[in-house]
DNA sequence: GTGAAAGCGCTAACAC
DNA sequence: GTGTTAGCGCTTTCAC
């Protein structure tokens, strides 16, 4: 917003800004050089103290404002953090941004945020532009290769979130323990096969869950099987359900909430109850999750605390606490249990609905 | 994220990065001058074909990336745009982010965001402190005074939204019409007392839509009475709930969805049945709104409109066009009518809930 | 069409 | 403790 040219005299020429008075006009003013009044502001120990008070209320009184832009040059310090997140409009990155901003501000950072669209390319294009605009990255859920995080970590600080690519630190929300818990209580339940309702392709969380799924359910002896790849989305929750019904299944796992909520719209429609007829289990415990009809029983994931470690372990990378930014942050999720799932419906009832799939579909 | 001191030789350090290619390299490798280089990025005509060619080529071999900081410093444009929002986690906002941040990506500028934590010197701080970092700023519900207003406006480009401050641009959504058809959607159901759960203090919105429910319950001669202000909260709502049982209203129009969801949660929690008892009405269509329990009869406001147009306003204020930045926007909203609302309860049930509120309150 | 040179506003040695 | 002097990496006149 700097103009130029023009004398920073206090015009009041509304919208045409004068030149923002400099430095060099507050040392001029002060009668001292323009690195005392840099050192007033950047290393006041280093100034005496009648001076620096004297600097500092003759640039206040002048309306100095020191410039991030000329001060990030030299110093190579722009104070600022890249945040780039597959889709800002995902409810599941609401408290990921709360926590990251929050923690960045704390530390007198400001976070620049990008939207990457899910798409590798313009996430690398994103850390392309970025790189040397801000100190460090922030990855949320990247949609990068391996290699291409390994490269850009060698370039300069980054973390990771939901993603695991040795030796880049990162914070990940680790649902093992959770969908065994989740199993666990599906099972009790008399659940005997559940589906799984899969994510993004490229989703590393969704590959991790699908893992610890398959895992828990080889252990328990029930039935799983798999649907999907699916975008994250309520849509694709919604025409997912007919799939669903068809796996004559009794309960249903998704890979995230906004999934499991299309799926409910799209069962009610069709006349069928969760969870009466069929149990619904999301992932993550999305804002609305706890106010959806019925209240989603789901694993929830401490998002907004995995925004405030990430944004920790990317300072404490540029303090160059080389022990610090080499860890991995490993979150658990917690399973919350509300009232989308409940007992699996007697064996002639759960198929009631999925013997004639054809019949149905037409209504 | 640029480090200093050794050349810029191909070393595989990880982590320690090398320094980054500049102008110089990239011209003393193709044998012209930095400002042919700088040219071949800037300005692609003013350079002759074919040594453009060879410097893109050269460049992008040796992975060189124009610094968005030195470039900032001499041409005063850094690209960049400030958006302030006073909570990263209404939801409310969420879609105003992606409106902006879709908008701003596709003129090739980026977003930094800040969380004013509703705060008016928490805002104030930001926009002295980013001020010369970015090119402008939209200010989303702001909390400052007119008079800072029309400071920071002096002061370069800027846009509101949600307030209203001559003459600095911006984009409002107006409730006044959506009011008046929300007002009589539930007379024409029956009802004659209406509460208004007011939002922040310092929200213009608020104003705006308290003065637009009250001009048109005169017209329509309901009875109107406010309750507020409020925090634009889940939790305020849970905690205005009783307020409202009180003054005997058998409708309730809310400053926000947030609020609206808070008080429906606790009407249930004490047995009162939403629409049956009493109707309940927000306002802004937040994601969630339609599947919350019953779903919300709302205002849904365009927020994703306000924040592409807000940022569409910024960038022709940016280009020098001084009669569309001074426009301003006014974007309607539409009555949305889902299942909290219904018909007025004959008197006598309207008031049973009401009249023994001491004894109700202990249960 | 291209090069030389002078900054942009600040920081950071290095003297004094 | 303070001033002097170089830059940081780029843009931008102004010559040629």
């Amino acid at each position: 917003m700097a103009s130029r040219r023009s004398a920073p005299e206090p015009v009041a020429n509304a919208g045409r800004p004068t030149r923002a008075p400099t430095i060099h006009d507050v040392a001029a003013a002060c009668g001292v050089a323009a690195s005392t009044v840099s050192r007033a502001f950047s290393r006041p120990e280093r100034v005496n103290a009648a001076t620096r008070a004297r600097v500092l209320e003759i640039a206040e009184q002048m309306g100095y404002r020191p410039s991030p832009i000329a001060r990030a040059l030299p110093s190579g310090r722009t104070t600022t953090l890249g945040l780039l997140i597959p889709d800002v409009t995902n409810p599941f990155f609401f408290n990921l941004i709360r926590g990251a901003e929050r923690q960045a501000a704390a530390a007198g950072y400001t976070i620049v945020l990008a939207d990457t669209d899910e798409s590798a390319e313009v996430e690398a294009t994103l850390v392309d532009r970025l790189f040397r605009a801000v100190d460090g990255f922030v990855l949320a859920s990247s949609r990068l290769s391996d290699r291409q995080l390994r490269a850009a970590h060698a370039r300069g600080p980054l973390i990771l979130v939901n993603r695991r690519v040795s030796p880049v630190p990162g914070v990940v929300i680790d649902s093992t323990h959770g969908l065994r818990r989740a199993t666990e209580h599906l099972v009790s339940l008399g659940h005997r096969k559940i589906v799984y309702l899969g994510g993004p392709r490229a989703s590393w969380s969704d590959a991790s869950r699908w893992r610890a799924l398959q895992s828990a359910c080889r252990r328990l002896d029930v039935d799983l099987v798999r649907i999907g790849p699916l975008s994250p989305t309520v849509e694709a929750g919604v025409a997912a359900a007919d799939a669903v019904l068809l796996e004559e299944a009794t309960a249903v796992v998704t890979f995230n909430d906004l999934l499991a909520i299309g799926v409910i719209r799209r069962l009610h429609a069709r006349g069928i109850s969760v969870p009466g007829d069929i149990s619904v289990l999301g992932n993550d415990d999305i804002f609305g999750a706890d106010f959806c009809h019925p209240p989603l029983t789901t694993l929830a994931a401490p998002i907004e605390t995995a925004g405030r470690a990430a944004v920790d372990l990317l300072l404490a990378a540029l303090a160059g606490d080389s022990a610090e930014s080499r860890r991995q942050v490993i979150l658990p999720t917690r399973l919350t249990i509300r009232d989308s799932t409940g007992p699996a419906p007697a064996s002639s009832d759960a198929r009631r609905h999925t013997r004639t799939p054809s019949a149905e579909r037409t209504g």
